[in-house]
DNA sequence: GACCTTATCGTCATAGTGACATTAATCGAC
DNA sequence: GTCGATTAATGTCACTATGACGATAAGGTC
């Protein structure tokens, strides 16, 4: 084991993800300084001093959106630690991933940069946001498409009580295909433990009244959804 | 963003993983420096000045193994920045699973420290390694039982040439289950890509040869095999 | 009330899996 | 060389899951 203690900055960045307008999105925020000044990147700063990388990530998703993390579902994605990834100084960021409804407001936070959802669609050029963040976004938006494969992640795209409908919504737009309803349907409500009912059904979509629920209490998906 | 850049020492270390006698082994270093002294740990160290993550990690591995990382399934785990997780200063640490077969020699490394292969059964309780040292090793246990499930990566575990039986105790060992042989022969067989026949046989395992695979090119299994 | 829209349920053929039988090919003992 | 032990490889069958699609239900709108 080295001994060595060089001296390194560590941030942590998020890729805070939603579907907007039928679409994947992502937050960007306008960086106001040197380097990549003026350019998107994604929100993110410096772990303070008695902070744990969680708690860092959840007071930046605060900082950016002015939410709470109980809003979202927050994990960690990976770490990047280039030696160049900075042209200032030698940094690692630790990259979160995290996962939200529509509800949260546009896009204003409590921090003063400014601040936008961008179609992940739109960033896929490496140059497209600052440092490495589209490299960080593109792994954010597998980690992603993944685990809706074997989790019930999807919910965490909807409001607390949504229809079958607006889950197969969910997706479509992260996986870019079209699912078969029908199948989709008996496949969600065949899952134990994936959904609750409420009770309750809703026309916001239009036609015959869908039933509302709740995400259950699984975390897995045995057998999974497959792309 | 905060702009505070308060010093943190980054590691890294590694989760070595192989199947020994039947057993999921990790490697563990005993702790020649306090804290912990005396203490076994994972292997790692400080993240050099010039130094990627991944190239750490492979740093790391040869440097406690004697062996270039070309002979290990090499992926990134997580990472851990508790504050106190080391109470002689602030550190975050950069987690790696390697997976290894067993050719690689016992034990015995370039570096000086002694080091031994243990059983990850054996290496359960909380206090059974040094700092958060336990927790890293679950979740790479974890990573790795999850990742048989859905890629080919139990090849790891296994020399160049293997036979469906060596693989499939791999499966067992990893989960710790049982599986009928000739399901599993179907399945391994049938997966396109998973198994490249070399054409050759052997009767090391005793009974009738067996052919010999090499692992195919396929990155992920479909549909994947499952616990 | 006709009709559009979406939700939900059903059908059928096919693929994948668990449980288990059978046959094949080697080795070692005698 | 034959026999038996051992492990490999293939096969069978019932059941489950899935893809493709049809049919019916229950609201809205005009």
């Amino acid at each position: 084991m080295s001994t060595a203690r060089p001296p390194v900055a560590v941030t942590v960045d998020l890729v805070v993800l939603t579907v907007r307008d039928d679409r994947l999105q992502a937050l960007t925020v306008r960086r106001g300084e040197e380097p990549f000044a003026g350019e998107w990147a994604l929100p993110g700063g410096f772990l303070q001093p008695d902070e744990d990388l969680a708690t860092a990530a959840s007071r930046e998703l605060l900082e950016e959106t002015g939410l709470t993390s109980d809003h979202f579902h927050l994990e960690q994605l990976a770490s990047y630690g280039d030696p160049h990834r900075d042209p200032r100084m030698r940094t690692v960021t630790v990259a979160y991933v995290a996962l939200a409804a529509d509800l949260p407001t546009p896009t204003a936070g409590s921090d003063a940069a400014e601040a936008r959802w961008q179609p992940v669609a739109d960033l896929a050029a490496d140059d497209a946001l600052a440092f490495d963040h589209a490299t960080i976004l593109r792994d954010g938006v597998e980690r992603a498409r993944a685990k809706l494969e074997y989790t019930p992640l999807a919910a965490a795209f909807c409001p607390p009580e949504f229809t079958v409908t607006e889950l197969r919504r969910v997706y479509e737009v992260v996986w870019g295909v079209e699912i078969d309803p029908r199948n989709f349907h008996r496949k969600v409500t065949g899952t134990d433990g994936f959904l609750e009912p409420t009770g309750a059904t809703t026309t916001r979509d239009g036609g015959r009244p869908a039933r509302l629920y709740r995400v259950g209490a699984v975390r897995t998906l045995h057998p999974p959804l497959m792309r």
